[in-house]
DNA sequence: AAAAAAGTGTGGAAAAATCCACACTTCGTC
DNA sequence: GACGAAGTGTGGATTTTTCCACACTTTTTT
């Protein structure tokens, strides 16, 4: 499944938060103006390539994504580590939590997340705030 | 600064490792075959956009990019965030641990580099092994 | 100094991405 | 059934990306 381009991953992006939508409906979620009928050229192009599937309702196709977003995520996290980190996911995530700006708050919270990493049933203590 | 292109990213990837080099070296380098006038075209775009410069030495141009991988990686993390997580690098950091796969041993070493997250001085203890 | 080798500059072809105009179809409603 | 509104199909125009042929320049070798 080819490659997304910027164009394609915004509305990728919209159909991924809710879907099915119309393209007037698409439309109205872009950040940006884009004209009805380029926006279903676009449309064209991602049922050609797969990344969307369309069904008819009424007069008005409906379109959602065929994969989910997780799947192109990993897709675009792994393209990102082979670019700067040799493929290797950990340091992808260990320059991630170097270069970014977090909060204490984000480290405690970073901290739970990998210490119960391999074990997701794992109860937080009662009474906690998040 | 405009956008990196995919065959655009391919170069720069060269670059980022090693630099400065002169074309043919970085056709060498390159994973893919691409002529030598192809990728001096994709140099010439590379120049204009201002991601790379380049400087005489003997009768080749060498290049070199204009910023640190660094810069970049950090760019393309933050596009990912908006995409998937609104934009939160938090939860981008949170998803990657939860979606890729990760050895005992990797998260290890992520408690690791959470703990001393805010302290980078932080000596380990002597005698360990990594 | 002539030839060979190594590089460069540049125009543009081919394909992909982005965008739009315009004709046609479907549905509701008077 | 005629009309208007909402939607679709489609043929390009335009721009960007990717790639290459070919002429020219610079350096090295004989």
């Amino acid at each position: 499944m080819a490659r997304l381009t910027p164009g394609e991953l915004e509305v990728m992006q919209v159909l991924w938060k809710e879907s099915p939508l119309k393209p007037a409906e698409i439309e109205a979620r872009l950040p940006r103006p884009i004209g009805n009928a380029a926006l279903r050229s676009v449309l064209r192009v991602l049922l050609n390539k797969g990344h969307v599937k369309r069904a008819k309702q009424g007069k008005a196709y409906f379109y959602r994504p065929t994969q989910p977003a997780h799947s192109s995520f990993r897709q675009m996290a792994q393209k990102l580590a082979d670019v700067f980190f040799g493929g290797s996911s950990l340091d992808l995530i260990a320059g991630l939590i170097k270069s970014e700006k977090l909060s204490d708050e984000d480290i405690r919270k970073l901290q739970d997340i990998v210490r119960t990493r391999n074990d997701p049933a794992e109860a937080h203590p009662p009474g906690e705030k998040s």
